[in-house]
DNA sequence: CATCGGTTCAAACGATCGTTTGAGGATACG
DNA sequence: CGTATCCTCAAACGATCGTTTGAACCGATG
């Protein structure tokens, strides 16, 4: 109980990436224990040993990444908040960017259709736990963009940031028919994405 | 093998109608066939006899609500389409106001969370099953856009029209904060719903 | 060396899954 | 009535699931 090192090969960091490749392959139902043990080289009851169960496993992957991405929109926001000469675009990327850049490793990305996938499986308890964690954020940036935009309704705000956030959450987790060219880097793709993606949230919230 | 009536009490209408339910409350996967027979009121094997596999049965589900809502959308978007005064509005209407309406009835809306859970499964076979039903359909609306926005470049057009679908599915599958409330009937949140969603997918699309 | 807490391991447990089986019911036709 | 055709039913099949168990291993401590 008194090592907090994080030696990167551990058993238990072996499980965490393990789960997070295969969790976003096949949904938290679809991959069993024996495939996550298998593909960590870890045996089967290390799992339960570790994290309790299988359940705690899952959350401790949300929390992993959760709690950096909330940190890092946090951050881009503290930025721009309350300036005078913030636009709209500002604050829309301090959200956008840190999602992308969140899916720059390999097993951030993997992430992003975890969370993709927790969306759509409407968990209630998932969903509690998602705006716990969520929660403040999307209230400051609500602010923020209710300051630049004091011409729209409450109601009207909260639609217009659903919208983004779906959008997001789709073209994040490679729904969609657009799939990067072979002759395009990861990294020029993912700035396309968000340069797609900002300029179309910024329509989608400024317009009158 | 004579009898083509749908009968709407018959075994195989009592199936689908609970598999659409609980394929959307649990997911494919979470939704078992005791869970499914039983809710329907038919013996365990009903399933297999009729339908050949639980697989089978999936495809029923999506093909039944998939054929009615490419209808739709074609019959809307032919309404408008090629006129001269056709404006961008039309044609987003013709696409989203189809897959509203079929949220109408129960199972219908519940057959929405069916359709999010299967593009967040990323389940290939599903995903090409997809591209056949809807690639056509696709297609005479990408062609409606590009002649309504001629000065867009092909690229730029797809990433518009495939973030206009994650919003569209993220509202409809109810993934968002915005809830309707008590005061307000169904009737008048999905209008609601279809207004707030035209004009923002208007202007993503035509921002310059 | 002996001991002890932390960790790994193979094996098994009970539960649940989709599917199959074979007997029996129901209805129509000769 | 006898037979043929759907259809339904209870029961069982093998597979796989998450979890538990108890022994074995291992490095640090006395």
């Amino acid at each position: 109980m008194i090592v907090p090192v994080n030696s990167s090969n551990s058993t238990k960091e072996r499980i965490l990436g393990a789960a997070e490749s295969l969790f976003a392959q096949r949904g938290f139902d679809g991959a069993s224990l024996r495939q996550l043990t298998s593909a960590a080289g870890v045996n089967l009851a290390a799992v339960n040993y570790h994290f309790g169960s299988k359940e705690k496993l899952v959350e401790q992957i949300f929390r992993r990444r959760l709690d950096a991405l909330n940190n890092s929109r946090l951050e881009a926001l503290a930025l721009v908040a309350g300036k005078e000469n913030t636009t709209i675009e500002d604050v829309l990327a301090a959200f956008i960017r840190p999602a992308l850049d969140l899916s720059h490793d390999e097993s951030g990305s993997l992430f992003m259709r975890v969370l993709a996938r927790a969306f759509a499986e409407h968990d209630d308890t998932l969903r509690q736990f998602l705006s716990e964690n969520y929660g403040h954020v999307m209230r400051q940036f609500t602010a923020e963009f209710a300051r630049l935009l004091p011409q729209l309704s409450k109601q009207e705000l909260y639609w217009r940031i659903d919208l983004v956030s779906g959008a997001l959450t789709h073209a994040m987790s490679g729904f969609g028919m657009i799939q990067r060219k072979s002759d395009v880097s990861e990294t020029v793709h993912r700035e396309q994405t968000a340069q797609h993606l900002i300029r179309f949230a910024v329509a989608g919230m400024s317009h009158p």
